[in-house]
DNA sequence: TGTACATCAGTGAACGCGCGTTCACTGATGTAC
DNA sequence: TGTACATCAGTGAACGCGCGTTCACTGATGTAC
């Protein structure tokens, strides 16, 4: 099973077809991407990603996986460059997001765009509550308080919404590419307003509208 | 040319077509529904759409434009049903923008998701920017500004990331059903602190990171 | 060390079918005279 | 008021083809003896 480019047999036939796919999607996105073009890729015939998978959903959710676990990953990394309560730290998150998102938009898409399946898939909701509740300990620390109580977790679910919705309008044009620095002020805005304690906010912090 | 529905001629197949192709775009999704059903919805022949239109992405770019013009119409009547610096008037903004995600998500992942066509259809982008600007006049009243000015911009901005990301991530299930006052005090926190000034807000005002 | 055998990741070709799109034609409508 | 004619929104049928998926088969690998 060693990975010998020359072999009848692939070495890792399953990896190389997602990778495959997910530079096809990258490029056409997820609802145009041929297996047929996969296959070529990766130099096997159209019948063999069926020794791997048992069809095209099952490919989407694999490629969906990794590009949840690299945001995931991104996010640590981002986060372990600064000590707690550092604000950089909280602000380094969201950049890796969005970078994330920016880097890899077609796979942002995919990750966020098919929700009814994700909801069946355990693995992928696992690694995205992963991310969420590294959010939230981030959060947290920051601003000293429990990771579980209701304030962190709203304060942490408002900033993931905010970077969020700067991705998704990012990646369709809304944003003017020639300011450069807009980004960052608005990172630091968002952040310098969110996540101090504030005398007068958290009004009604009992919830029920 | 009226609308008779017994006679050969159907009076107005364009706009049958249109919401036809909605209903199923809501059911189905953009990529899965198909111009034979909504052909039979309208009650006629599978070659009759291109009378009308050029192809299939001329009829989703049509149900994208309609949804825009919906968005930014209910938009326009939650600004008009509070006066000019009531603080329940951008609130309401924002939950018109989240209720209408909720009610037709289909459609709003449709007017969001395709990036590329969008940005080459004039009608659909002057539609986009008149929701742009409402936000911006909004919030520019508000705080007592021009509506053109970078402080102005950066914290309109700043809000529709917000209320954009929450209506995704709500479509994708990342908030919690079962908490019914859990929006409302996200949208009064973002509103308590992202709207008021603030003595130590907006360092670096002049742009460029 | 060699042989037989089980296993299974690959192949090559074709199937099948969904579905967007086209084509020649028809029926209704409006208008000029 | 009636007739001829242009216009064009519809029809019915079929085309075409992309592409996911399947099928019988093959070649490589590991292992028991």
């Amino acid at each position: 099973m060693e990975s010998n480019p020359k072999s009848y047999h692939h070495g890792d036939l399953r990896e190389g077809l997602l990778e495959a796919i997910r530079s096809l999607i990258e490029r056409d996105g997820p609802d145009k991407f041929r297996i047929a073009e996969a296959c070529r890729i990766a130099g096997v015939s159209t019948a063999a990603p069926y020794k791997h998978f048992s069809d095209r959903d099952e490919m989407l959710r694999g490629v969906a996986l990794r590009g949840m676990m690299r945001l995931r990953d991104a996010m640590r990394v981002a986060v372990e460059a600064y000590p707690p309560r550092d604000p950089r730290r909280v602000a380094g998150l969201g950049k890796a997001y969005v970078d994330f998102a920016r880097s890899e938009p077609g796979i942002f898409r995919l990750m966020f765009g098919l929700a009814e399946s994700h909801h069946s898939d355990d693995a992928l909701r696992r690694v995205s509550d992963a991310s969420e509740a590294l959010v939230e300990r981030v959060v947290a620390e920051h601003i000293g308080a429990d990771p579980g109580s209701d304030d962190v977790r709203l304060r942490a679910y408002a900033l993931w919404c905010f970077v969020h919705g700067h991705c998704f309008l990012t990646l369709d044009g809304k944003v003017d590419p020639h300011k450069p620095g807009v980004e960052d002020r608005l990172l630091a805005l968002v952040g310098d307003r969110m996540l101090p304690a504030w005398e007068g906010a958290d009004r009604n912090p009992s919830g029920a509208a």
